[in-house]
DNA sequence: ATACATGCAAAATGTTTGCAGACTG
DNA sequence: CAGTCTGCAAACATTTTGCATGTAT
């Protein structure tokens, strides 16, 4: 099986050797935001003989070619996802470090318009927001939380 | 005289040290988003005995104690500003490099309404948004502009 | 006087790179 | 076969820390 990255890379003309493709299965496969460290975790299972340098090497590579996004969640070390098709934002648990994803167009239209306003367009952004479980609950968690812990 | 960052440190009963009067009076006076290099040359034109690794200490403990928020722009090194009364938000030109600030109570109204519907209180946020420059200036450059070369 | 701050240099992180050999297209 | 990729270890860049000494309260 080709994993939704690797067939990203194909497109791009991408060599692919043993060592991408297992990385790209790893992302493609990963449904949270994975560390350098943690991918390296996730693709040694796979195959001990990939090298970390290998892994920082591709992550950049896709980086550059736009099929990850870098994100910084604090903590000093960079962590990725694969680029979404629809955008969508991130809440952290400022407590347990637990990430939330979310969308919404009300949002995304709005910083649109405000860099327009500003006389920019919008080539990308960073949102992260960070939060503390409300005491008055009212809603029980509403988006999707993929458990993640804290660094 | 007594800047304002220093009044604030006295206030939660740090030691003022020669240092992290210096220090502190160089957050005050700063209009921009230093790192800890700039920090440190602008405050070594003051004293020149004052460590780096001082100035690593200081803005660790003043951000702990909410006396200045770091920002990550993107460049590898933490930058810092003294917490801001009324937040703002950044907005940086892709290609030059340059921060703009600017303040947008509706967008903060949409923030806080968002977390509260996720269950949280927001503590903290990080947003930046990256533009280029609008082909079709609108209205040439609302908000105020402080010029800031890359990294 | 006591607890905390500092300077220095060493260490710890996280990430990048030079090189010789291996592999993909 | 040409150009690219990989592993390894060394190099980097930024930030943190141990320790002996100095200083604010």
């Amino acid at each position: 099986m080709e994993s939704r990255i690797e067939r990203l890379c194909i497109e791009r003309r991408l060599k692919m050797t043993g060592q991408r493709r297992i990385i790209a299965r790893v992302l493609s496969e990963a449904e949270d935001h994975p560390d350098v460290e943690e991918l390296y975790r996730r693709a040694s299972a796979f195959d001990a003989r990939i090298s970390i340098a290998t892994v920082y090497r591709t992550v950049r590579l896709l980086e550059e070619k736009g099929i990850l996004e870098r994100r910084d969640f604090g903590g000093g070390r960079a962590r990725y996802e694969a680029t979404a098709h629809g955008h969508h934002y991130h809440l952290i648990d400022a407590d347990s470090g637990r990430v939330i994803e979310f969308t919404d167009p009300a949002l995304e239209a709005m910083l649109h318009a405000l860099a327009g306003r500003l006389g920019f367009d919008l080539v990308s952004m960073r949102l992260e927001l960070f939060g503390r479980r409300a005491a008055t609950g009212p809603g029980e968690a509403a988006g999707h939380a993929d458990a993640e812990g804290r660094r």
